[in-house]
RNA sequence: UCCUCAGUAGCUCAAUGGUAGAGCAUCCGGCUGUUAACCGGAGGGUUGUAGGUUCGAGUCCUACCUGAGGAGCCA
């Protein structure tokens, strides 16, 4: 979609190219036992020998300093302002130990590229080598990155450092280092401050820089994958992780300030027939050996629950018990469908967040989600620019802009009536004829938000025999409240409805659907005690990252995919 | 699950049925307040697996495996 070229992610490891300032002939000789001795500290229980000189026992100490003061409620961050805004500006106080002061404590690079650090003070950064870049006038440049932020920190090592050769000239991409120096206006071009190291400890070494598999280089995301791992370490995907915790915090943030209550809906289910699709079955059976009933059935009745269980498909239909006592709640947390999908779209298991409000119809239900996406997607721009102008930079040119007209404009709403009748007279010839009653296909649904209104459209009261049993009846008879909002470019985002809060309506559409009504006697009793009309929606979290980054595989956008066949880490 | 495409060096890709190559990475050297650095050199391969056709297969055929794109299902 959008046109994302294949190969568009960029480590950001960048290279080094052919080093220069390496050890003389002499050094080079004792390369391999200089390895091993190397390797030797790494196994050992003492991080570094006490050969290594002044500087680097000063580092040691920095950075057991660092490591208690981490432990310490939001050590060196001082007080940080909500998360609803960020400060460039706003200077950051650092946390003095008191047992052990030290004049150089550690900061976010976040804080320090952010200007919330003031130059010439003394700084502790600790994170993972990107590159480094050698000098021969007796300097290494070393991009620390920490993942506070998108930008590493360029990290000046003069010669002069007692472990140079022995260890900064062996720095590769992935090593762990603390840096300790001042904070100095930059002499090259690129960046605006760097840190003058006065010492540079190295916490973790790289075993064997030829097999690191985050190489400096462009990878395949589909490469990649295969080391979901160590992926996080590339630009792209750090920046990914970024902008979904800026999501996530959103919605909490946003849902909060409105008055909705997060419910912790549970993820091992009994209902089975949500209609939502096909369930993994949650059992502590022995596979090889099942107990049977007398009429050779398996015997549930054994199995942990005492009755068949699965993952949850949804949280929807026990929130529904929370909302019509809270008014205002939500579920977020994972979701499982064990549908053999094979989709850039689809995954086995993917987060999804559902509102559901009480006293509300269908376009209450629509006015929430519209804002609500408006306000998320919003807060990305606003708090990960960094981020999202590398995506914009190179992963999706138009993602930016795309989510700027997002947010302004307001949404198209239409009936799905009307939306058919827009689809047959598009004079488009599409590969599944329409006609009212069918539910709208892919390239149906592309048409719409990407042709017709070039903007997210909401499709509003579908045909009852294409929706879910849970779904209000109209007083058509023929459709119930649903609705569904297309984002352009990548489908359907949100699926929602207004609930039928009717006894009697509902059980006739149990029956009409073929469900059994004893599986669902708590949600029924829910319309018989204090029933009111509500509603609710359901947004594909990880789809709304992908929307968001411009990303075009939402296995991409989730730390660890699971999709058919896959379930590594 | 269906359709289509693709699997060749660590990565990204070349190679009329006729001796498997390049760039990057790695290692060695040169140069440099560098910044996807640059220049020279070296090492690195059971061409996804198993069969088959052929004097000869990375290339053609069959099956399988893996991955990707699209469809369906949905969020």
């Amino acid at each position: 979609m959008n046109g994302v070229p294949l190969y568009s992610t960029w480590t950001g490891l960048a290279s080094g190219g052919r080093r220069a300032g390496r050890p003389g002939s002499s050094l080079t000789c004792e390369s391999k036992t200089r390895r091993a001795r190397a390797a030797s500290w790494r196994r050992s229980t003492t991080p570094f020998p006490s050969t290594i000189g002044a500087d680097c026992l000063v580092g040691r100490e920095t950075r057991l300093v660092a490591i208690r003061r981490s432990g310490a409620p939001h050590g060196s961050l001082g007080a940080r302002p909500t998360l609803a805004t960020t400060f460039a500006g706003t200077p950051v106080h650092p946390a003095r130990s008191e047992e052990s002061p030290v004049a150089a404590p550690t900061y976010r690079i976040a804080d320090i590229l952010g200007g919330r650090v003031a130059a010439g003070l003394p700084v502790t950064v600790q994170g993972w080598i990107r590159t480094r870049r050698d000098s021969k006038v007796g300097l290494s440049f070393l991009h620390v990155h920490d993942g506070s932020c998108h930008d590493p920190l360029q990290v000046v090592a003069p010669a002069a450092l007692a472990n140079y050769q022995d260890e900064v000239l062996r720095l590769s991409a992935g090593c762990a280092v603390t840096a300790t120096g001042t904070l100095a206006p930059s002499q090259g071009k690129g960046q605006a401050v760097e840190l003058l190291a006065e010492s540079v400890t190295v916490v973790g070494w790289v075993d064997d820089p030829e097999s690191y598999p985050i190489t400096p280089k462009r990878h395949s995301f589909e490469y990649l994958r295969e080391v979901a791992h160590l992926r996080v370490r590339t630009n792209t995907f750090g920046a990914v992780a970024r902008v979904r915790h800026c999501l996530a915090m959103a919605m909490h943030r946003y849902l909060h300030e409105h008055g909705y209550y997060w419910v912790h809906t549970p993820i091992i289910t009994a209902s089975d027939a949500e209609g939502a699709g096909e369930m993994f079955r949650v059992s502590t059976l022995d596979l090889a050996n099942l107990p049977h009933t007398p009429d050779g059935r398996i015997d549930f009745a054994q199995d942990f629950f005492g009755r068949p269980t699965h993952l949850t498909v949804s949280g929807q239909l026990n929130v529904e018990s929370y909302c019509l006592a809270l008014s205002r709640v939500y579920t977020f947390g994972p979701t499982f469908r064990a549908e053999n999908s094979n989709t850039s779209r689809h995954l086995s298991e993917f987060w999804m967040v559902e509102p559901e409000l009480a006293f509300a119809d269908l376009t209450a239900n629509a006015d929430l989600a519209e804002e609500f996406l408006r306000y998320i997607f919003s807060a990305v721009l606003a708090e990960r620019a960094d981020d999202m102008a590398f995506f914009a930079d190179r992963i999706d040119k138009d993602v930016v802009r795309r989510l700027e007209d997002f947010v302004r404009s307001s949404f198209v709403r239409m009936e799905y009536t009307e939306a058919v009748a827009i689809l047959r007279r598009s004079g488009r010839s599409f590969e599944f004829p329409v006609e009212w009653g069918v539910a709208l296909q892919a390239e149906h649904e592309r048409y719409l938000c990407e042709e017709h209104a070039r903007r997210p459209v909401v499709v509003l009261n579908y045909p009852k025999e294409i929706k879910a049993f849970y779904m209000r009846l109209n007083d058509d008879d023929r459709t119930v409240a649903a609705m569904d909002v297309l984002a352009p470019g990548i489908g359907e985002i949100i699926g929602g409805s207004q609930r039928e809060e009717r006894l009697d309506v509902l059980d006739r559409r149990i029956a009409e659907m073929g469900l059994d009504p004893a599986v669902y006697w708590w949600y029924r009793d829910l319309r018989r005690y204090g029933t009111v009309p509500h509603a609710g929606f359901g947004l594909g979290f990880d789809r709304a990252v992908v929307y968001a980054t411009g990303m075009a595989n939402i296995r991409d956008v989730i730390p660890f995919p699971r999709t058919p066949g896959s379930a590594d880490y």
